[in-house]
DNA sequence: CGGGGGCTTGACAGCGCTTTCAGAAGGAAG
DNA sequence: CTTCCTTCTGAAAGCGCTGTCAAGCCCCCG
């Protein structure tokens, strides 16, 4: 494989012509089964690959699958990233990530950039991007939304029901007995973000309960986010036995702001999360959250894509959340519900 | 944007010839100044950006570069990835990532891959492929290697002390007043896990303290591995204050399995990790570990790969471990040594 | 036995850009 | 006013592959 082998040596070497080969190679007309064979036969001797890069030039499809995700180290979009990988491993297309790092600006680039490379589709992870300008896009090249509907585009956009997730949550708390909540919201840029934090509220609604302005904060989706958010709920001395996040990592910044503070989880006070990032099942203790099944989601994110590749129409796909019970909710104190701690020992796959 | 605008129509539209505006676009020649100003008004008004597979094609650089990274969805080399990434972004190059899984077929087609899509140079982190095809590879296409030293090819390789961490953390654990250690040590296929085991040992070994083999135990650097490796390690009913892991995610799994058996943190049992990953620093208790500067490798690989590209030599470059005290280290019970527990706050970018 | 139809196959013209080569201009030198 | 360089610039030949076009071939039918 030093000496790059093209087509032409193949050719040359079978006795054919360029094109004979590469109808070959692309199946694209009937070939004489006899010549087939020889072609073949040199191809795999002289261990010949077509280079993409002329393939790409001369008929206009790169192989290569453009994906952008908000961030590259994130324990959430990784995992679907790993996803993608894995189905598109299986077939001729690659990959190209690109982050956008929560910036439209950076997110518009990395839009071009892969337009540029004349990727054959892209798929778009979360993102604040507008609709709008997606919209457009779409048009020149297929696209894919994963975790966000995209006015418009909704038929290839592959979305969770956060509304009943965030239902699932909060009826697991109201049936431990709990009635005085918190809540730690995502960015609400996002979408998602909104849909729960509305779920949040019509649910407690439904049930009687209100919850004071000054026991919602947001953290912006971060860990980070998570821990000051609850420092501020706590300073606020607004008293509440559990405390809801609206996505696992925020949950995990709270967690040690609890733990700072010397108030015990899940005995003091119930935790909660949002998409069962992996991690999530090993905190201290293990988070009851919903699982969001976003390995799950890459992967069919990835298929979506290829069949609009083939030209095949594809539907919006929406996840259904599960609930994960695991150890970090409680009867409140001074309740005697019956505990619900069942112990819900999902490990996921390592990472590294 | 929509009808691709090619250098041709750039040329006619300057009523320059083809070359001569490619001579602008890459400086390859003087070119009269009155004409290259025509010629980039006409760019910029045309918003024209040259093919990169064209160009890819017909010069022989695909500006892009490969990265091979164990697994997409991990918070190590996530963030060695966002460096990498972070780094490019100010240049035309791109990343190309794919992942290998820690298995060496694996390796061989991401490398294989890459090749075929002539990238430009390519960053390998970790892994387990020989090093002698690397070497081999490297010939063909500039390497760089982060968190492995490659023989034969040392000059460019990224690693950090893994021998002086241990040390750190052995050290920082004798002084507090450990005698009585366990480890949970990582995949020892790879140098790392090694470098890492043997300084334990060597470390204790100095200070007059052995481990008995049955408080060694293999975690495989996963959280599931450090979970079991930590469930074995306290079956076997060996007598251990100080349980140290190869990295900060088997520390995790170990986590998990404390906290289920009821064993303290820090009171009743030491726990330390390596690497400090970002959340270890939210851990319950936030994990004391060895800092090793991810991020910053992937800068420091990202530069070093361009560098390459540019014909300059590398040199290897080490990096130099901090010892992060958290506050899952403690005297061992019954000891009266003044608590080291000091409070690194240290927070990290937040993650998507 | 000749003509029409269907298959297989090679020649060739690109895809969009780079780069060599040589011609055209302009200036310096004789 | 030649002659010889220097620049600057355009024509043209690729880079490795695809896809159109038409020629060549064989078979069948009349």
């Amino acid at each position: 494989m030093l000496e790059p082998v093209t087509l032409a040596h193949v050719a040359q070497e079978a006795g054919v012509s360029p094109s004979t080969v590469s109808r070959i190679l692309n199946g694209t007309a009937n070939v004489t089964p006899e010549k087939r064979a020889r072609v073949e036969a040199v191809i795999t001797r002289l261990n010949f690959k077509p280079n993409p890069q002329a393939q790409a030039l001369a008929n206009g499809r790169s192989l290569s699958i453009g994906v952008i995700t908000p961030t590259l180290n994130s324990t959430f979009y990784g995992e679907a990233l790993a996803g993608v990988e894995a189905v598109l491993n299986d077939t001729p297309y690659h990959p190209l990530v690109i982050s956008g790092q929560w910036r439209p600006e950076r997110e518009q680039e990395a839009l071009d950039v892969l337009l540029l490379r004349r990727v054959d589709a892209v798929i778009l992870m979360g993102g604040i991007l507008d609709d709008a300008i997606l919209e457009r896009v779409s048009q020149r090249v297929p696209m894919v939304a994963l975790g966000r509907d995209v006015r418009g585009l909704s038929e290839s956009c592959i979305v969770m029901d956060n509304r009943g997730g965030m239902r699932l949550i909060v009826n697991h708390l109201l049936h431990l007995g709990h009635r005085k909540f918190a809540y730690i919201s995502g960015a609400e840029r996002q979408q998602d973000a909104v849909e729960r934090r509305e779920s949040f509220h019509g649910t407690l609604h439904q049930a009687g309960v209100t919850v004071p302005d000054g026991l919602i904060e947001s953290g912006d989706y971060t860990e980070e986010g998570g821990r000051q958010a609850a420092e501020r709920l706590l300073d606020s001395d607004l008293p509440f036995t559990a405390l809801v996040c609206a996505n696992d990592q925020m949950a995990l910044g709270a967690r040690l702001t609890l733990y700072r503070r010397g108030i015990r989880v899940p005995e003091d006070m119930s935790l909660t999360g949002f998409d069962d990032v992996f991690t999530s099942s090993l905190m201290t203790p293990p988070l009851t959250t919903v699982r969001q099944a976003i390995y799950d989601m890459g992967e069919v994110a990835a298929r979506a894509a290829l069949s609009l590749l083939r030209g095949e129409r594809v539907g919006m796909h929406v996840f259904t959340p599960e609930l994960i019970v695991r150890e970090s909710t409680h009867p409140p104190a001074g309740t005697r519900h019956p505990a619900a701690a069942s112990e819900g020992s999902r490990m996921t796959v390592p990472s590294g």
